[in-house]
DNA sequence: TAGTCCGAGTTTTTT
DNA sequence: ACTCGGACTA
């Protein structure tokens, strides 16, 4: 029997054979962590391209640019690389943004429309939120919690009301007032020619069910490929179905047990319902997991043992053991950050290369000491999740600048344009806005330059030489046809020199994205595409652009466990495993909730090779710095009941005795705050 | 316009 | 415990 222990290019088991044999017709791949889902995809690709099957007729649907990379990359290696490049592969805002550039005109949509990441949308909504009278009422949602209800109605095409009490019961008061900024935000995005990230979803739903539209979308594809089904939404699934009514296959991959983005209104009925839906589909399970060791399999079912709605998968591998996972129980914060350098150093020691190791967790936050620590011991490392390189504001900044240029209406890119200068704040801005013909819109055909060097007599003088210089700096790059996207940066680079360092503390670190961002722009053909990319798909990494100049070494990954979908390390270290950190007791309202955290859990587990480390630190500081101690005694996760903790080998760090002093969840005072409270008696 | 002070609500994950 | 928004002042 052949035992492949790594699904080889060529090397298929039964099952996945089966999926790669597959004739037209819907197909539905329920696969398992691990179970060979990518080559598996990657070679029902190559065969669809050997078959004879067209590459541009082919859509390949992912949840990260990266991984459609990858898939079709394999597929390339054991097809046609030329060929398959030329499918139709990404996310679904990617691919929608692509098929709307063309064919939005169709439902009325400006080709030139623009693209408002999350944070400008955030800001538009704060804009109207602003105008509202009744918003001013203490406890009104702020702008990102207004989105936050906004997006889910958009995504689960449920009424306002329902979600309301479904999702942010403590908004249902509002939902008049709600309504009456929504509505507003929606008008305004359409006057400005804007789309939010739900509009690529909701745009290109519409354009595929309209009668006319929709049948020239549906033929564009022989073939819909859906990989991580198990997180897409409603409206994505209507799209899928829409899109593929013409088509010879529509395969949806997925995972129920590792849907983890209910956050983001994603349902796992989509992948239940895949059956009734396409009426005919084959369902294919692949069981086998060809990544882990049994003793790291054996912690991620006893994990999902525990979940009260059964996953009948149990997964299973032929891999020989090696290593017991192992419980790291840590003092607190700080020992857990020198006990994961500590065992991370000691795997590289032993041949494990930094980039084969991962540190996972639950929030952005939760790595902030160890990068301290990595820092101090000189470890480089790479960090997924979290702030990314275009929500940090100086990006914001030039970014504004290139999309006023696309979009002379976008009166947001105005405002943070205009407050950029001198002595220009909201007020002065605001009343500019009129001036330059923006809102109301005025004097078509009129370039930025030109609407800026006009209002230039309005504004402060302290302003007129930067707001002078930009407007040079606009008038350059003006040209599109005949200025490359990379002169375009460099000309709004230099503009941004001088205010970059006048209003930033550390000014040289925010200059040096500039320039990554210049380097970047030379792989565009045009601005358009430049911003429009560059807001679906940001490139990953923090601070600094972490690309080219760190190719070569090695690095230490450091991720969100939301970001680590889909990867997979010869060793995981797994932080903060205490219950209020994983699960977050921010997520521990409703059940669902509390079993989407689990499934987040075994996804962590299940990214793991052959070393598994779990680390729990006892003791939590209330407080960061300062001179009292305040804190609190943790509890283990309860995603490792006392079942799965026979699994692991134990381990102590920074502890003289294994058992806390006190028992588990009682708060103590430091003497700090006890000096504190006794002065604070003395005058009451 | 911008800085300071005060009070109150909120907290995470991503395209 | 922290951040955001509003009010008030220079």
């Amino acid at each position: 029997m052949p035992t492949p222990t790594a699904v080889a290019d060529v090397e298929l088991n039964p099952a996945q054979r089966r999926v790669v044999g597959h004739g037209d017709g819907p197909l539905l791949v329920v696969a398992g962590a691990g179970t060979g889902k990518t080559n598996t995809l990657a070679a029902r690709v190559a065969a669809l391209l050997t078959r004879g099957v067209s590459p541009e007729r082919i859509l390949l649907l992912t949840f990260t640019r990266r991984a459609a990379a990858e898939m079709l990359q394999r597929a390339g290696r054991l097809a046609d690389p030329a060929s398959s490049r030329r499918v139709w592969g990404g996310t679904f805002h990617a691919m929608g943004h692509r098929l709307l550039r063309v064919h939005g005109a169709a439902l009325g949509l400006d080709p030139g429309f623009s693209v408002l990441d999350q944070s400008d949308a955030a800001d538009l909504m704060g804009l109207v939120r602003s105008e509202q009278a009744a918003s001013t009422h203490t406890r009104f949602p702020r702008q990102d919690t207004l989105l936050a209800i906004y997006s889910r109605v958009a995504n689960t095409q449920r009424p306002l009301r329902d979600v309301l009490t479904d999702a942010f019961p403590w908004c249902a008061t509002d939902a008049a007032t709600l309504a009456a900024i929504f509505g507003e935000y929606v008008e305004r995005k359409r006057a400005q020619e804007l789309l939010d990230f739900d509009d690529l979803l909701l745009f290109w739903a519409r354009a595929a069910a309209d009668p006319c539209v929709g049948e020239r979308l549906a033929g564009l594809f022989d073939h819909v490929l859906v990989d991580e089904y198990q997180d897409t939404n409603t409206v994505q699934a209507e799209i899928v179905q829409a899109m593929a009514r013409r088509a010879a296959g529509v395969m949806a991959v997925g995972d129920d047990a590792q849907a983890i983005y209910g956050f983001r209104a994603a349902t796992v009925r989509n992948i239940l319902d895949f059956p009734a839906v396409h009426p005919g589909a084959a369902v294919i399970t692949l069981e086998e997991n060809y990544r882990s060791t049994p003793s790291v399999l054996a912690v991620a079912n006893a994990v999902m043992a525990e979940a009260p709605e059964r996953h009948d998968k149990q997964l299973w591998s032929r891999r020989p053991d090696r290593h017991r996972p192992c419980l790291v129980h840590c003092a607190d914060e700080t020992t857990q950050a020198s006990a994961v350098c500590d065992t991370v150093l000691a795997h590289h020691q032993e041949g494990v290369r930094l980039q084969d190791q991962a540190v996972l967790f639950r929030a952005a936050h939760h790595s902030d000491l160890l990068e301290v620590e990595l820092g101090r011991r000189k470890v480089p490392f790479v960090k997924y999740g979290g702030l990314r390189f275009l929500e940090s504001s100086h990006i914001k900044d030039l970014l504004a600048l290139l999309r006023i240029l696309d979009n002379v209406y976008d009166e947001l890119a105005w405002f943070r344009t205009l407050r950029l200068a001198d002595g220009v704040g909201p007020a002065t801005a605001r009343r500019l806005l009129a001036s330059l013909g923006v809102r109301p819109r005025a004097d078509a055909g009129s370039t930025s330059a030109d609407r800026l060097r006009h209002v230039m007599a309005q504004t402060p003088r302290s302003a007129r030489a930067e707001l002078g210089a930009l407007a040079e700096a606009l008038a350059a790059c003006g040209d599109e046809a005949h200025v490359e996207p990379r002169e375009q940066i460099a000309q709004l680079r230099r503009a941004l020199d001088p205010i970059v360092r006048r209003s930033y503390h550390r000014p040289d670190a925010r200059l040096h994205d500039f320039e990554e961002l210049e380097h970047l722009a030379a792989a565009y053909r045009s601005r358009g595409q430049l911003v429009a990319e560059l807001v679906l798909d940001p490139p990953a990494g923090t601070g600094d652009l972490a690309g080219p100049p760190l190719l070569d070494e090695d690095y230490l990954v450091l991720s969100t466990v939301h970001s680590a979908k889909g990867g997979e390390w010869d060793a995981v270290h797994l932080l903060h495993a205490a219950d209020g950190m994983f699960p977050s007791d921010l997520a521990t309202g409703r059940p669902e909730e509390i079993e989407e955290e689990r499934r987040l859990f075994y996804v962590a587990v299940t990214r793991a090779r052959d070393h598994l480390h779990i680390y729990f630190p006892l003791r939590y500081y209330h407080r960061r710095s300062g001179l009292d101690d305040a804190h609190h005694y943790a509890q283990l996760t309860r995603f490792l009941p006392d079942a799965a903790r026979d699994l692991f080998d134990t381990r102590h760090a920074g502890l003289a005795s294994p058992e806390p002093p006190v028992a588990p969840g009682t708060v103590r005072v430091g003497v700090g705050a006890e000096v504190s409270r006794a002065l604070q008696d003395l005058w009451r």
